[in-house]
DNA sequence: TTTCGCCGTTTACAGCTGTAGTCAGATCGA
DNA sequence: TCGATCTGACTACAGCTGTAAACGGCGAAA
């Protein structure tokens, strides 16, 4: 398996992944911009979003470009990349690395509707060809 | 139904989750025993197995019973609660509530096996009837 | 009865996280 | 030119987490 000589997985915590999903939707963008679109439903002030944006930064998971006197952040993870790596780390976390019983316990709590089903059937069609 | 012990979803740790798990697969056990399981495979001391005992105790996930001069620690946490909970959690997070995105994630990451595969399809069938 | 060892409890402490205040420098408008 | 702003940087701080040492009581061995 690729040990990857690339970044270290750098743990990203849910107010930055919140921050981050801001970024994935529109980029790039200046911190004012990042908190109009989150400091409302959160309840965040200016200063708590340039702090987690300051902390993607040294994570290196945000890159930023001057734009005149500010900075415009632009995401470098990528969310597939971000989401699969924290799937992967659950379902080995809590189901022992198994997915199928990631599937049993949210069928067995009824999390799954139908059309929950009818896609993830379809998934699997896919998978097979 | 029995008065709120679940109120309060009381998060769980990681750390904390180990000792669950020791928990979950063999009951009552005392702190030794606990230790015995679990300090070798983490690296963990005595005291640390008994710090996170004592908070699972505080937190109501774990119930004390005496055996003359010590203490028999049993899960009152039930394993499919914290599953289904820290699952749906996950899913809620990370792909707003959408299980079958969650799949269609592993799917990509080809974090699905053939085995994988066919057990969820066999699920399926299951749910279907 | 005195001491030793085991046990749970208390205390410790550093690192991460959430949340935010303050400050110094750049800049725009007057 | 000079202050009003805006911006990122630095600082702060409490709570949670991981990890563990120190303490104090109580029963067993001597």
């Amino acid at each position: 398996m690729t040990e990857s000589l690339d970044q270290a997985p750098e743990r990203i915590s849910e107010a930055e992944h919140a921050i981050m999903e801001v970024l994935w939707a529109r980029h790039p963008l200046a911190a004012a911009e990042v908190c109009e679109d989150v400091c409302g439903a959160r309840g965040w002030s200016m200063p708590t979003v340039k702090t987690l944006l300051a902390r993607l930064v040294a994570k290196g998971a945000v890159a930023t470009e001057p734009d005149g006197r500010r900075f415009l952040y632009t995401p470098v993870l990528e969310r597939e990349a971000y989401l699969g790596g924290e799937s992967r780390r659950m379902v080995e976390r809590l189901f022992g690395g198994r997915p199928a019983a990631l599937f049993a316990q949210l069928a067995d709590a009824e999390a799954l509707n139908n059309d929950d089903i009818a896609e993830i059937e379809r998934l699997l069609r896919e998978l097979r060809s």
